[in-house]
DNA sequence: AGACGTTGCGCC
DNA sequence: AAAGGGCGCAACGTCT
């Protein structure tokens, strides 16, 4: 069947998917700008592959979330996209008008001057409708919605020209919206999951299950014992109140049930407590009803949410993906004649910070081994733990456990790197909003602290400062953090992106996972080695594209396994 | 009963 | 003396 697409030409084409199938087209210039007629077609997907096969554009539509689950349903990947949605978040969170609603209606409202529609609800994967929806029911009557989109397009293009750095911004639109892509793939693909192996180290852990309601053998047994060592007194270990309780008859005030708390505490009860919480928190958050939702026909299927957190890190929406316990990760295993290719990136976080404050002493020490021991070597009298609980101290804005010298220490051999983050601290505590590399805006405090004009009349005075500088801490504590973090998810997306085009040409493997720093590729067995390539290939892709020639190295350890279990 | 906040722990 | 960033989830407690 032919739609005629080959013939327009446009960088970018913007889609309209109507409830029907049928497609609305129209080839844009990068301004945004039309340079081609709008074209309707009876078959969405069939314009798209086409299209696609032609000479792969930038697609711009509403939502990736939206309107890439059916294309990619029908067997059509794209290449790339400009996801108007999560384009717009980052854009108003630029001019720091964070957390207004971002869909195709509301930024063509504000563009219009007309009242601003609230966000529809978020579609969940469970309540997909079996039509294509366009997001046309956000849109006030009576506008088109290809003219809409259009419009709202070429206004954000010029929005993202008008931005203090704007090649940078640019990266960033481009990098979340290739995040959009993949987190759908990714969600249709699937983790390899073997339940038979997970149920055996289920069994092997918490003992068989028992009947329905009761716990499994081991946890029965434990909670048993438990009662026994407070003196047959019978409780629910998995309630603190319950535990707090117990302790106190037994003469013990706890401020809390945490486990550290416990673990200073000299009772018979204490070491059986710890177990059970370890154990019956595998039971209820990754035991066999976890295995029943989430784990079908040998895939673990979890929703990704590209643009998820303020960070810039993903997040999802049921089976928490990205806390699969290392207890559980015995059950992925790649398929017959396939192998698993597990590549985390070491200390990304540290190697940020040394690539955005330009810190060559950092660059240097941190060279593209163990940066920690190399910092330990370099500043530590070899002592690895120390110098990375320095440089994590240094990175969250912690003060207190005593690492008052390790930052000392770090703040005279690394000044550029720590007074980079400081000066993010400071930012924050004056209220001041900071950005990462690429321009990704923090969200402005939800309590506007205030640490000055407060009137020291009645004897609250003290404790209102007192709260409003541990309030202006706790920012400077986030905004500290944020710059960091939210860059390193900005060169995961890029490597992401770079590794999945790579993975594309390749053929037989797949993205299958990624967490924050951490990426798994199933493949056949005989491309496993090119995939290590390719994501070597990735990381200093990733490390041009935001940092230019840094001497910062980001090396990305790979490991080719059958099981997840098995690698690090 | 349902909404919401808290606790505690899993992951980075 | 303390003052550790970001999440998701399940169970519990309180309020409505």
């Amino acid at each position: 069947m032919s739609v005629g697409t080959r013939t327009i030409p446009g960088v970018r084409v913007a889609l309209v998917v109507t409830a029907d199938g049928g497609g609305v087209l129209c080839p844009l210039a990068e301004d945004g700008s039309a340079v081609g007629p709008v074209l309707r077609v009876p078959d969405a997907v069939a314009a798209v592959r086409e299209r696609e096969r032609a000479d792969r554009p930038r697609w711009v539509w509403a939502s990736t979330a939206e309107t890439y689950p059916k294309l990619l349903a029908a067997g059509v990947r794209v290449d790339r996209c400009h996801d108007v949605e999560l384009t717009e978040a980052l854009l108003c969170g630029h001019a720091g008008r964070w957390g207004e609603p971002r869909g195709l209606g509301a930024a063509l409202a504000r563009l219009r001057g007309w009242p601003v529609p609230p966000d529809p609800p978020a579609r969940t994967k469970e309540l997909q409708p079996t039509l294509f929806e366009t997001g046309e029911a956000a849109l006030p009557g009576g506008v088109d919605p290809l003219e809409a989109l259009v419009e709202v397009h070429a206004e954000q293009q010029r929005r993202i020209g008008g931005v203090a750095l704007p090649g940078r911004f640019r990266l960033l639109v481009a990098a979340e919206s290739a995040g959009a892509l993949i987190a759908v793939e990714m969600g249709a693909t699937g983790l390899p999951w073997r339940a038979d192996v997970h149920d055996a180290l289920l069994v092997e852990m918490l003992g068989s299950r028992s009947a329905a309601g009761a716990p499994p053998r081991r946890l029965g047994e434990l909670a048993e014992r438990i009662s026994q060592a407070f003196g047959d007194h019978r409780m629910h270990p998995d309630s603190p109140a319950e535990v707090l309780r117990a302790f106190a008859k037994a003469g013990f005030k706890l401020s809390s049930t945490r486990s550290w708390v416990l673990r200073e505490v000299d009772h018979p009860a204490v070491p059986l407590l710890l177990e059970y919480k370890e154990l019956y928190r595998i039971h209820v958050a990754h035991g066999w009803s976890w295995l029943a939702s989430w784990v079908h026909s040998g895939r673990f299927r979890p929703e990704y949410v590209a643009g998820g957190v303020v960070s810039g890190r993903w997040a999802t929406r049921g089976g928490g993906a990205l806390q699969i316990p290392r207890k559980v990760r015995g059950a992925v295993i790649a398929d017959a004649g396939w192998k698993l290719v597990v590549a985390d990136a070491s200390q990304l976080e540290p190697r940020v910070l040394a690539a955005m404050a330009a810190d060559h002493r950092l660059a240097a020490a941190a060279g593209d081994g163990d940066l920690y021991a190399a910092l330990a070597a370099d500043a530590f009298d070899g002592d690895r733990a120390r110098a990375k609980l320095g440089m994590l101290g240094a990175l969250y804005g912690q003060t207190s456990g005593g690492i008052g010298p390790l930052l000392a220490t770090l703040r005279q051999r690394f000044p550029a790197a720590m007074n980079y983050v400081e000066h993010a601290a400071q930012l924050g505590e004056s209220g001041a909003l900071v950005r990462s590399h690429l321009g990704r805006t923090c969200p402005p405090a939800s309590v506007s602290v205030s640490l000055e004009g407060s009137e020291p009349a009645f004897e609250t005075a003290a404790t209102d400062d007192r709260k409003a500088l541990s309030a202006a801490r706790a920012r400077g504590r986030f905004t500290r953090n944020f710059v960091v973090q939210a860059t390193a998810a900005e060169w995961a997306l890029a490597m992401l992106a770079s590794l999945r085009a790579t993975l594309r040409e390749l053929g037989e493997a797949e993205l299958v996972f990624f967490q924050h720093d951490e990426v798994i590729v199933h493949c056949v067995e005989g491309n496993a080695e090119r995939v290590v390539t390719a994501v070597h290939d990735a990381a200093v892709t990733a490390t041009r594209l935001l940092f230019g020639d840094t001497p910062v190295r980001f090396p990305l350890a790979a490991t080719i396994v059958d099981c997840y279990a098995d690698a690090k």
